[in-house]
RNA sequence: GUGACCAUGGUGUAAUGGUCAGCACGGCAGUCUGUGGAACUGCCAGCGAGGGUUCGAAUCCCUCUGGUCACCCCA
């Protein structure tokens, strides 16, 4: 009987109430990496001068539809829609953030502030995509954007900024790999275009069905494809660095000057194209070398037309972002370990008495930011000192009937098992010196 | 969205269509009612879900769910 009532249980367990499909919860094992990688990151963006914003998960779908073109797979396939129930207006789970943070410039004036405006956000992101690893339907990006300026120091900036990113969370400077490209200015794009549906329209026949495709709707992806009928044709075909303007140009130039000045290595990637319409002039990626996936960790670009197309306001910008997940499994890979921190005292208390004597005790300890750990609810002494030993604490307090007549608590050395009989009263400063030292 | 492969306790795994689904780790407890790191003993916990074939299904078939890989695309 009650051998079937807790299969039922588990059987619920397992179907109905499993997570949504590319859903992905976040286990303590698994807090301290995404603790280590905000923390350094904020630590990072403060210095730069970026200030955090959050921005809702829900927006007005147009938003999206509006700032990425329409025929983009992002906002076409991939974007969860709901209806409101008063205006049946149409809102979307946030695909992306770049747009989110224009919007937020525009309603709220940033416009009159100092420019360029600075800001950072880490926030979950959703796209309706069949999962694999590296890619989730909840995921969790890494961004930061400056808005207002188009000087090309601010591409080697945020490029920068990235490298530094990774190389502060623990990766070597070797493995940290950044593609470039320059899509140049609408007037270069639209050039680019024209040559490169010139090049292919007499090949058409010899490109795969997807390029075919790609042809009409999406020209500039034909040079991502990796079949290898299209490979040798794309070998030959022409490069958008050759279509850009004089201006172009010369921002391109001085973006890979100021990254050599910083001797930050890059490869020059004529193929590289971002899946987002909206990018101008410079576009980017980085990985990481020998990495599992072939996907890029992190990208970004300038967007200089993006602003005025979802409002009246005509200004520059750029941006970059990473994919937390793909870092952290970047990281996991590499066995990067990070700083683990270990409670250095277990409190053992024995019976009743003991165990009000430790709540007060435990109090003490916190006003005086001493870290105790404890299991209150254990009852013997052997079983609270394997937990404790477990742990790797190096010392017990032991609180027992006998102590608490006598005013005194036992410190325990676990190292090397000594243990001596100290008055409970100022046990506090006791341990504040005793963990000074080995903290020397 | 298209195609392929996979699914056994919390974790890692075993079981030619035929015993009560086995083992290890883990968790809880005891041997030892106030002293850990070891040993031994007991207990907890599983065939992803739903159908079908069969005398009999973890095993074969179908559907669903989920995962992984490639493509599309992307962080």
């Amino acid at each position: 009987m009650s051998q079937k009532k807790t299969n039922q249980k588990t059987s619920l367990v397992k179907s109905r109430f499993q997570i949504p499909r590319g859903m992905k919860d976040i286990l303590p094992e698994e807090m301290p990496y995404w603790q280590w990688v905000f923390e350094k990151a904020k630590n990072l963006l403060e210095y730069y001068g970026f200030s955090r914003v959050e921005t809702p998960i829900l927006e007005k779908a147009d938003l999206f539809y509006k700032g990425t073109g329409k025929q983009s797979d992002l906002v076409k396939k991939e974007m969860y829609l709901l209806k409101t129930k008063e205006s049946g207006e149409i809102l979307a789970l946030r695909p992306e953030g770049t747009l989110p943070i224009a919007r937020v410039y525009c309603q709220y004036g940033l416009f009159n502030k100092p420019q360029p405006v600075k800001l950072y956000y880490f926030g979950p992101f959703f796209r309706h995509e069949k999962p694999q690893l590296g890619r989730y339907r909840e995921f969790y990006q890494l961004g930061w954007e400056i808005i207002g300026e188009n000087s090309p120091v601010l591409d080697a900036q945020i490029i920068n900024i990235g490298y530094n990113f990774l190389e502060e969370i623990g990766f070597k400077n070797k493995e940290i790999l950044i593609y470039l490209n320059s899509l140049g200015c609408e007037k270069c794009q639209n050039n680019y275009l024209t040559a490169l549906k010139k090049y292919y329209r007499p090949k058409l026949k010899k490109v795969c069905s997807n390029c075919r495709e790609r042809y009409q709707k999406n020209p500039l992806r034909m040079l991502d494809c990796k079949d290898e009928k299209c490979l040798k044709i794309k070998k030959e075909a022409p490069s958008p660095l050759d279509f850009l303007c004089s201006d172009c140009k010369n921002h391109f130039q001085m973006v890979l000057d100021y990254l050599d000045s910083l001797k930050i290595d890059y490869y020059l990637d004529k193929n590289l194209v971002r899946g987002l319409d909206y990018y101008t002039r410079t576009v980017f990626e980085f990985n990481i070398k020998n990495h599992d996936s072939k996907m890029a960790i992190g990208g970004g670009g300038r967007y200089d037309g993006l602003l005025k197309s979802i409002s009246r306001i005509d200004k520059p910008a750029l941006g970059m972002a990473f994919g937390v997940e793909r870092v952290i499994e970047a990281l996991k890979e590499r066995k990067i370990s990070i700083p683990k921190k270990e409670p250095e005292i277990f409190l053992i208390q024995i019976g009743q008495p003991a165990k009000k004597e430790a709540l007060r005790l435990i109090e003490v300890l916190r006003k005086n930011n001493i870290e105790v750990r404890e299991n209150l609810a254990k009852e013997n002494v052997k079983n609270q000192l394997e937990i404790a030993n477990r742990l790797g604490v190096k010392y017990c307090l032991i609180l027992g009937q006998e102590e608490i007549n006598e005013g005194m608590v036992i410190f325990k050395d676990m190292t090397s098992g000594i243990q001596e009989n100290l008055p409970i009263e100022g046990i506090e400063e006791f341990l504040k010196r005793r963990l000074k030292i080995n903290n020397q």
